[in-house]
DNA sequence: GATGAATGAGGATTCATTCAT
DNA sequence: AATGAATGAATCCTCATTCAT
């Protein structure tokens, strides 16, 4: 979990051992975090509320983030990092477009609806976080990094091969609108997996649903 | 108190003079309100901001309101039942069931665009707050109406001829995923109207996406 | 007291009675403020001190103020206020420059030193906060509010018959050291009266103290 | 801790090595601290503050003192040390007691004024830091090193040749109030010199403005 | 119906200080 | 000697809510 911190601004090439559990305490830090923001939302979530998750106090997090709101972003970040990854591999496999679509949208909902037990739900906090929610000086920011993951979609359905007419970038606004709202709605003792739901959301949109169109 | 407003047709024929000006004040209070929660959402609105719209006291909320909570309720009430007037309306025209049901996305995305100028955006409340951003006892009440407002949509999709295999409720909850979602990168100085966004999503689920099924 | 505030932007026309009340609570606001300043200074002077004295909450603070800034700058602009009172009511006497400076001085010691037993200590603040102990948003207000304070001086040292070569800027500033100087060093139980220190002051000045000159 | 630095000259003929730095250290640490506590006052500087303009850590700074009271103290006293050896340096010149005087002002200024470039503002801190801001424990101890440094101009101005009925006494703080407050107003690129200054100071003194005395 | 004033609980944040390493 | 990490108390401030008038 720790290892996997990526993109953040973590320590590097330190001692084993002793060091170590400092750079765990910071990956517990962001793990509790995105649990609570997921739980409650950004403002409903205290810093106390964070603290206690992680087994510290309020000003300790301090030490860590400058603020609420950068910790946020900061988990936000590991979110879109982790989905990105998720989908890079699932994109990465063999086959034709629409079987990478659907592969993608699957390794998609497995971490916005948080499949993984151990996993922390950074995912799930792009649907529970709202941009109006917190700091206007992090809006920027926030919207960078949701383009950043959005961009993924684009590289995809731009591959796929569409009858004339079709609008590319409705289809793809379209289809994250529908998968940001699965977390909504899902119920995990549901009759329906997340691979189940990708595999009729894509099939509804490419085979289309009016029964006229089967017999011609 | 909700139920002045609720499902019911507007009250009219009123005794003119003093109760009619209450109604009046209660009326701009929930159109302040609304405006508030759609600009800033619930958590970052404060009863001061409310009532700076309405041009009275915060103190003064409470004589017609017992809480924000509950304020923002009777705001989200008011949107369920202004989506769900306009979308019967668009329902009651005569065409067969893909018309009517474009028709009503039209109608549904005018309301959450807040696309006619007098209007306080009620509607647009449903994307900026979401359920956790409020006090848990109100969350039953918030479900119950945002059930009553799909319900619409249900009716819509069972009378829509589909393929055999189709999930009409993974369609619905598609649908309404992509609509709730246009607010979100809707820009008024766009290229698409929201009718034109209406034909266009409906046209896609309807027909698919696919080239090689048009040529069997 | 009250009624004295003057510059402050204080209710006008009032109805007297009960709303006179929240008028006085200002009023004692201010003293309250003014006297926990003046023992312990901006930095350790909390919030919930002032509300103390005052016999309020600390958030009550806030509907009167909006921020501790915002407060000790208002009780410095009273403080100001009735040095430059004091000041001018003593300059207003007969008698020739030398003796106006006199009196002008004792009346702002006076003032300074806290003198008359109902006041509270509005221009001890002068003394115990320095500019750098406060948000440096108000240090512009702050020093204008002391160049007011010390122009009444420039126009007596003006009007004084000096003898050639000396330098009035210099004057001006050693007396206003001198005498801002006296509160930390003044028992109330000691010898001289305020009046007692600013003849001697005066007159030292005026005189010169090298017994020499005496005899030329 | 204090006493290594204290009113002994500063230790020579040390060990180098280890040691040598050590004591660098102290040095470092103390002048760091003169500097930030003259720019921000006490209460607006922070350990952490003090720690970055010595390049260390703020847990560090408790190896060498043991509270934030207790460095400033130290620094208080290396300011008081420093002005007190530059004024016994003036006044041991050669020349009548108001000759001395005048340098011995003149030295004074020369220290709170940090006309030497390279010095850390130890006596500037005088100015900046009024005894209310800090913790009470420290008060005593903190008047009496301003006691001793006020005590030299007692011995100056007693030996001061002056006409019957001088007030020795408020001379003295007349005088220091007027030193006190030129840091406050002086600019270092203004006309005038501390060098000047301290003249028109003490000749003013001496004198006195009145020209009725000029002219028998 | 409305308001001015007050309240008190809670929030983010700062900071001197501690301590194991 | 020094530091990274943590602590907890204190601080300023916000805000939903109350209530006498």
């Amino acid at each position: 979990m720790t290892a996997a911190r990526g993109g953040l601004p973590a320590p590097r090439g330190r001692i084993p051992g002793v060091r170590e559990r400092a750079h765990n305490r910071h990956g517990l830090l962001l793990d509790s975090a995105a649990r609570v923001f997921r739980r409650k939302g950004y403002a409903l979530t205290s810093m106390r509320d964070i603290a206690a998750e992680a087994g510290m106090t309020a000003g300790s997090i301090y030490y860590h983030y400058p603020s609420k709101g950068e910790l946020l972003l900061a988990v936000y970040a590991e979110g879109v990092r982790r989905v990105g990854e998720a989908c890079d591999t699932a994109a990465a496999w063999p086959g034709d477009a629409w079987t990478r679509l659907e592969r993608v949208v699957a390794a998609h909902l497995d971490k916005l609806l948080g499949m993984q037990p151990g996993d922390a739900p950074f995912a799930g906090v792009f649907v529970q976080v709202q941009p109006h929610d917190f700091p206007p000086e992090h809006h920027e920011a926030l919207i960078a990094l949701r383009n950043s993951y959005e961009a993924k979609f684009r590289t995809l359905i731009d591959a796929l091969p569409l009858s004339r007419g079709s609008d590319r970038r409705l289809l793809r606004l379209q289809l994250i609108g529908a998968l940001n709202h699965v977390p909504l709605w899902y119920r995990a003792d549901g009759p329906k997996t997340p691979a189940a739901i990708a595999r009729i959301i894509t099939r509804q949109l490419r085979r289309g649903l009016d029964p006229d169109r089967t017999e011609p």
